[in-house]
DNA sequence: TTTCACTATGCAAGCGCTTACATTCATCAA
DNA sequence: TTGATGAATGTAAGCGCTTGCATAGTGAAA
């Protein structure tokens, strides 16, 4: 939209042989519009091929429309789906998706918040709820419409839209407990500034805390890769005493770990059990299929939508804090021992 | 932001006893503005916690530094990390990303377009070169920068970054034959509207026209699902004649006919092969791991940025079309026969 | 017919920023 | 000393749209 002669309100207005007013009334509230003269400002609209300019109206209106939302990263699966159902509800709201990467890193969150906002960003969807005090103070300082995805603190007064990181890393870990598991290893992802990765660890630490003879033998953190997952894997394979299950913060460590396994040429589940937790694509289709928690990525997003919509409105007597429930998927890499 | 109490450029030349002019020039060309000026003006910026109003801005210099990028759905990992990339891109150039989808229907995608220009979207990201006369029309009517992805048309003055889908298809399918095989058959995304799902599906017939005694013995359409892949499989593999190797237009196909050749005791690559296209996360992770065409997804959504950026700034000499390569990555689901 | 109540429309004042042009002031060569 | 030069800053005119208020026009009630 760079063309010099671009039409403005005025030309239509020229056109239609009306005030500019009438044109803006026209096109916001087109019941303040005799029937005739809607007739003729819409075929003036239609033959200069108007379209309003957004900087004219972001001035005037104090309102941009667009929403903006920050993830660590497009390139995994994990966060897709449930951007993808964000961006489906707002756009059915008229509203428009502005989308910033924070690579896991609170310094380039922090970046990406003001960026998007100094692009009109009216409302923020962020994934998390740790953030650095100087974001936090920001969000604050500024009163910035947000929620937060992905999670579901108890603490903190930012609408949220998740589920119970903790208690599903507790959920899993029972679960493999269930199936006779006593010596078990964790691989997750890098917990420093990501409370859904530190919450889960928490919570399958508690798990095993609560069985007496169970131990954890072993956990590596590293990056989001099967690369990373599988080195981890190994590391912890190479220790004197194996664990007979590992527990995955994510499918996609849990696919890394499946893949060095055998590599290692050990069986999955026959010589060592392995979850996962997200349930994206991948989980379906390793060999056998990967035993996991499901987040339900979609709804989360979808809400996620609904509830930034309702503030950016105003709408009175919002819940707050929405949390999804999450649920163990049991496929075919956890043995029963 | 939205505060009312949002400080604006006046408070903060009253704060920094300057005029507004000077601030202005302060943030985009620092070195108009003196040493001592430029910290008073910094220090007032920072006790008021200035942003630049994005619509005023926007309107003084009808430009918005957003670019919009509209891709069938982020859903499918086929666009994530090109999109990624893009995005990144971007990012380091000052530049906002918005997104819209067309999930693959040429209306939405028009709507989509419009929505994103009318939010101010500078410049465009398009998937694939086929489009309706009215799209056309739309963008060359109103001169739209936008570049093409993932296609590399040799008509139409689009710039585009991608690769040829048809000798993509044409190559692969010569690999194939090359391993003995010469009853095929295809399975492929709904080709209506999706030039890159029919140019792979010309390329696979031209290869087996080329080979005498190769026969297509069918071909199925359907969504990119492993459900749908699956049921296609299935019917392919429900004729009389059997194929020996099924050529599909995209890895998430191929791993729902690898999925379905399972549940029908079907060992791949024993009893039939399989090969996928794009090259997601997804094929490394089957058992055995698929045999498909890397598609440069990172360097081409790098490209498409710095094509649409260089378009936005008027740089001259511009190369139009980057054509990148494909890449057949041998893995373990195509027999020698 | 006059008056009132409305509806449809126009007028014009911003919204916050950029930038061409004007002004000021210090510096330096003649 | 003076005028020319140029750097630093200020002035103010928009950019295109929305919207409160004023005005004109209409039909109904009195």
């Amino acid at each position: 939209m760079r063309d010099s002669n671009r039409p403005s309100l005025e030309d239509v207005a020229a056109l239609a042989g009306v005030s500019t007013a009438s044109i803006s009334r026209c096109i916001n509230s087109p019941h303040k519009v005799a029937e005739p003269t809607r007739q003729r400002i819409q075929n003036a609209i239609e033959t200069l091929g108007y379209v309003p300019h957004f900087g004219g109206r972001a001035l005037a209106r104090n309102r941009t429309n667009t929403i903006g939302a920050i993830i660590p990263t497009m390139d995994n699966a994990m966060f897709a789906s449930g951007l993808q159902a964000f961006q489906e509800t707002l756009s059915a709201a008229g509203v428009t998706l502005l989308v910033g990467s924070s690579n896991y890193d609170p310094d380039q969150e922090f970046k990406s918040i003001r960026s998007l906002l100094s692009q009109g960003a009216d409302g923020l969807l962020l994934i998390g709820a740790a953030r650095p005090e100087k974001t936090q103070a920001f969000l604050t300082q500024h009163a910035i419409p947000h929620v937060l995805a992905w999670c579901c603190p108890k603490t903190g007064q930012s609408p949220s839209v998740g589920f119970d990181n903790q208690k599903s890393g507790y959920d899993i870990t029972a679960h493999v407990l269930a199936h006779g598991h006593r010596k078990l290893a964790v691989i997750c992802g890098l917990r420093e500034g990501n409370d859904r990765a530190t919450a889960r660890v928490i919570g399958i630490k508690q798990a095993i805390a609560a069985q007496s003879d169970a131990q954890l033998l072993g956990l590596e953190e590293c990056k989001y890769s099967f690369e990373e997952a599988g080195a981890a894997f190994a590391q912890l394979l190479s220790s004197s005493e194996k664990p007979s299950a590992v527990i995955c913060g994510s499918d996609v460590l849990a696919v890394g770990a499946m893949l060095q396994a055998r590599n290692l040429g050990l069986r999955v589940p026959e010589d060592i059990s392995i979850t996962g937790f997200d349930d994206i694509s991948l989980a379906r289709v390793t060999t056998p299929s990967l035993t996991t928690v499901r987040v339900p990525q979609h709804s989360m997003g979808r809400k996620a939508a609904e509830v930034l919509l309702a503030l950016l409105n105003q709408e009175p007597g919002q819940i707050l804090r929405h949390e999804l429930v999450t649920k163990i998927i049991d496929r075919g890499t956890l043995a029963r021992i």
